[in-house]
DNA sequence: CCTTACCTTGACGTACGCGTTAATGTAGCG
DNA sequence: CGCTACATTAACGCGTACGTCAAGGTAAGG
């Protein structure tokens, strides 16, 4: 009894990755782990890395992918296959560095940088909107709030002449 | 031929609302009738006002829900569910106004009035979150833009000095 | 009365975002 | 070696938000 495998399997070499196990990075997401899966199956994850079982491997990366993707779904209500575009332009930014140094073609880095700059600046433009239809609702909002408020007071005058 | 029935089909008896079918409320809303048709369903527009046939007639006022409706639901990213919390809120408001004048249970009118801003708070809360998070969302991508300024900057400077 | 445009109520179909078994494999403790 | 906790893939299920027929009724012009 008092088995408890609980250490995250894979400690790190020396100083590397602390590597995790898709039940840790469950737990720390607040997704379960079938979530995780079918992001993978998605293209919203990159296929992790396996430890020699098959079982799967995360970086400290991984997680903070997996909390953007919630941040953009939950509260932003953006869909899986946007997030997808997203996370696709951000994976642009890590080839860019990858890429970095072989200056042959230094035309065709440009373009892509480019083009990574519209994606960005279009979702920019679309935040832009969503603020703005928050705001617009946040201030109808608050008229009614002060429209109730003085509902409450006019009922308070009502009862003091009632009670005179 | 050139048929074209064109016209609102309930003309308005002289000073009231202008009446409009569902095929009009769909264009002008940008939702298909089956949409108008699954939201009454769903309790998200009352029942509209029907014409001899049965044909749906609605007001002005079911068009702005209408598009109060859509905004919640794909710029704010609701749930009709949660957008039915929302109008019915609203109704309270309507109720309010109907029943005022009767001062017997003025107490039960403070109570509702405070059950209705007790609702709207908590969705202004819910914005602000959004809000903030979206604000945090457009930094970042701001802070992306500038790190791609800087690197076309970079690229043009290793052009120039390529060429020199 | 016929045609045409517009509407009605079902009712089944579909895409998305996972939930939930089922059947099975693996890692480590005792 | 066996137990147990944890993992794997495959596949069917489900709630939401409609799409898409099907079958037919209605309004108005010709």
């Amino acid at each position: 009894m008092m088995t408890l495998k609980r250490t995250p399997t894979v400690e790190p070499a020396s100083q590397e990755q602390a590597y995790l196990q898709i039940g840790e990075v469950a737990e720390r997401t607040g997704v379960t782990q079938r979530t995780l899966r079918f992001y993978e199956e998605k293209g919203l994850l990159k296929p992790p890395s396996r430890l020699d079982g098959g079982f799967r491997l995360y970086s400290e990366d991984d997680v903070h992918r997996v909390e953007q993707i919630k941040r953009l779904q939950t509260l932003l209500g953006f869909t899986l296959a946007n997030i997808k575009d997203m996370v696709e332009a951000e994976e642009i930014k890590s080839q860019l560095k990858a890429t970095y140094r072989r200056d042959a073609e230094i035309s065709e880095r440009r373009a892509k940088i480019r083009k990574a700059r519209e994606v960005t600046t279009g979702q920019v433009a679309v935040i832009d909107e969503k603020l703005a239809a928050l705001q617009d609702m946040k201030s109808r909002l608050e008229e009614k709030l002060t429209q109730y408020d003085g509902w409450l007071l006019h009922l308070d005058e009502q009862a003091v002449a009632h009670a005179k």
